[in-house]
DNA sequence: TTATTATATAGTAATAAAGTCAAATATCAA
DNA sequence: TTGATATTTGACTTTATTACTATATAATAA
């Protein structure tokens, strides 16, 4: 995508389904809390699956699930030493990606704020 | 968020989880190819909610109904004239971060294009 | 081998979201 | 006022997603 914008971006004219769903769906990744607690934690360095459950306070099937999600959506890579997973960052533009959602989510909250009150 | 990284953005050792909800459910509106679509299709300018229909295929009470889900976001704003509603961009970080998730899922599926063949 | 620990997965119930249809609202024209 | 057009909203159905429980797998130790 998308046009020409902040950081020099392409323009398309056309835009396939099935190229909008593929973002859609990435995306839709990133849009649960828990899972961005998990990349938040992740964010300092490798974690064992049993570090991840202790920083989260989630159920071990939960965060072993969420874990799987960012595996499958490509964002974390996964360790196997011994007993032991070990899960880190493979896809850093997701930081990239909350860094402009929190400058967004400011902005936004800024405006609703001094019109509502 | 999140870590230091390209942009230079901020570190936080602590993130409440009140403040990745309100990230994730920014992350939800974007995470479905309808309302993707229709942001493309403002890209290029104000529409009315009739050109958009016409512009996606959906249905009117559809598009509508994303049309609300988006504009409660703050990523677009709507005008009332006459008859129609013309709705545009109101939030252009949207293609900021389209435009982030283009370039991973390039390398993402380059990657997985590799590994499968 | 059996037991133990770490992690993943299957099944399931509750919740949430998307899409459809019909009805409601709003604006304008006759 | 009545009728037509544009848009929104509510009720409902279908489909997805979450989180839980229990079970399965995998690696190691005894």
């Amino acid at each position: 995508m998308w046009r020409i914008g902040t950081g020099g971006c392409i323009v398309k004219k056309e835009m396939s389904f099935e190229a909008l769903e593929l973002i859609a769906s990435r995306f839709k990744v990133l849009a649960e809390p828990m899972r961005l607690k998990l990349l938040h934690e992740l964010s300092s360095g490798e974690r064992s699956v049993t570090e991840l459950i202790e920083a989260t306070g989630a159920s071990q099937a939960n965060v072993s699930k969420h874990l799987g999600i960012l595996l499958e959506a490509g964002l974390v890579k996964r360790r196997k030493d011994k007993l032991n997973a070990y899960y880190s960052i493979a896809d850093e533009s997701v930081f990239k990606l909350c860094e402009v959602v929190c400058g967004s989510l400011a902005e936004h909250l800024e405006t609703k704020r001094k019109l509502v009150g």
